[in-house]
DNA sequence: GCGATAAATTGATCTGCGTCAATGCACGCG
DNA sequence: CGCGTGCATTGACGCAGATCAATTTATCGC
């Protein structure tokens, strides 16, 4: 646990779950966002800092209103993220996957909610660590911007969804982006083979992310099928049978 | 031009409109948003690297998926952000004013435009001199990933209220920030006092912000003059005469 | 495999807001 | 001062998507 390879200066004690510099390594996010921000010499003093914690699924382990304890990088499984009005309306304002970080607060209380989808593994910083981080990898902070600056860029086009698009373009800008998501354009041996893969939310969760209700959810899906676009094997498991006209249905 | 107090190295030579020390000083947004995290004497440097430009009303200064060249604060007005579908559908997804930052992108082209609402001061940076600020003022950089968690913060309320709130908290949502925005709670004599203001933008883009048509906006005004909550001394002029019940109707 | 349970789908109906159209109102200009 | 132009407001009507309800399908324990 503390032979770390490259610890510039003692922080904390290792607390009794801290992953090593090897766990890092191996770590599903290691070569994905704020990590890839670092060199391997470098990761070794995250892992000195971090705690590696699990949520099984359906866990909330953010709640809109406490206090920012912590910030979490995911490892592992995908996350559901949002907000809730006094009468339960809800409107998930995310779904995060490997990589995602979440929990930066500057008010101090978090303005989200969060849930793990299934089971999750999280890189855990409570805010003295994190400012530790900050102070010896100015590089991580930097990057922490830019991958703001990118959130920002998304939520504008959420924004954009759920202001002015029909709810068959909803439907068809979800599947567009987690077919990419999936099956990056570059990847793809044809740009327009159809592509399979699962989705870890149910419809009530899709109809809360674009605003709509599940019912309408289910029949925008509906629709797709018969027009031999897309395909469910199971509810869960989703073939997308023409990623090209899905793309022209979204309206940009 | 040349002989600004606090210049540590040579980045770029003066542009011909470069605000001088002193304008920093006396601009409008010194002790807002993004210069408030440099101390005076760091100002300068800022001014050496900054250009001063002006946009008459209406004028379209950012363009989405045109080259992000400039990034921009601004010193005086308001500014309108908006993203666009193919067909001409439009949502704005934020009014900005003084001390308000604009432009950052990781992309390299913008991915939103911004127009002025009315006669704007902004003070202008490229690409490269930006980097230079960052690399001279990390608390540049640390304060901008502050901002750009609050604006997140804000965008996840703005996406709660296009999902999922009713035309009429939508409306409330809109006057309830506004009437925050010109007479913070804390500044207030009476926290319940009415409290006049002008409105930069006309109905319609009110509409395309709040994701409504301006008639629907209308006659959410009309109901809350009605019921006596506020009013208008001309269609730019509220008058919240009863900002409690405004902000009880905003549900959250 | 077989019932129990929950989720997804489909159908019927309703409604909040959009659409279309007319009127009101303010401001600028000849 | 009156007229024209553009925005805001108000009214009448229609429809996309919500609501309510029934049916089908998937999952899981035994």
């Amino acid at each position: 646990m503390r032979d770390v390879p490259y610890v510039r200066r003692p922080i904390t004690t290792n607390p009794p779950n801290s992953p090593t510099a090897r766990q890092c390594h191996d770590c599903g996010a290691r070569h994905i966002g704020l990590c890839d921000a670092l060199s391997d010499d470098d990761i070794g003093f995250l892992a000195r800092v971090a705690q590696s914690v699990s949520m099984p699924a359906g866990k909330s382990f953010i709640e809109e209103g406490s206090p920012s304890a912590y910030f979490y990088d995911i490892n592992l499984g995908d996350v559901r993220v949002h907000k809730s009005l006094p009468d339960g309306r809800r409107q998930i304002t995310g779904f995060m996957g490997i990589g995602h970080f979440l929990g930066l607060s500057v008010s101090g209380t978090y303005a989200f909610s969060a849930e793990a989808l299934n089971d999750v593994q999280l890189c855990r910083f409570d805010r003295s660590s994190l400012l530790s981080v900050f102070a010896e990898f100015p590089a991580i902070e930097a990057k922490l911007l830019e991958v703001a600056v990118h959130e920002m860029v998304i939520a504008q086009e959420q924004m954009l969804l759920l202001g002015r698009k029909t709810a068959l373009e909803r439907v068809a800008s979800f599947i567009d982006s987690w077919t990419e998501r999936h099956a990056p354009l570059s990847n793809r041996p044809r740009s327009y083979a159809p592509v399979t893969f699962l989705l870890p939310m149910n419809r009530t969760d899709l109809a809360d992310y674009l605003g709509l209700t599940p019912e309408t959810v289910s029949r925008s899906f509906s629709q797709l099928k018969r027009d031999g676009l897309i395909n469910f094997n199971n509810p869960q498991e989703i073939s997308v049978l023409q990623p090209h006209h899905i793309a022209a249905m979204t309206c940009g």
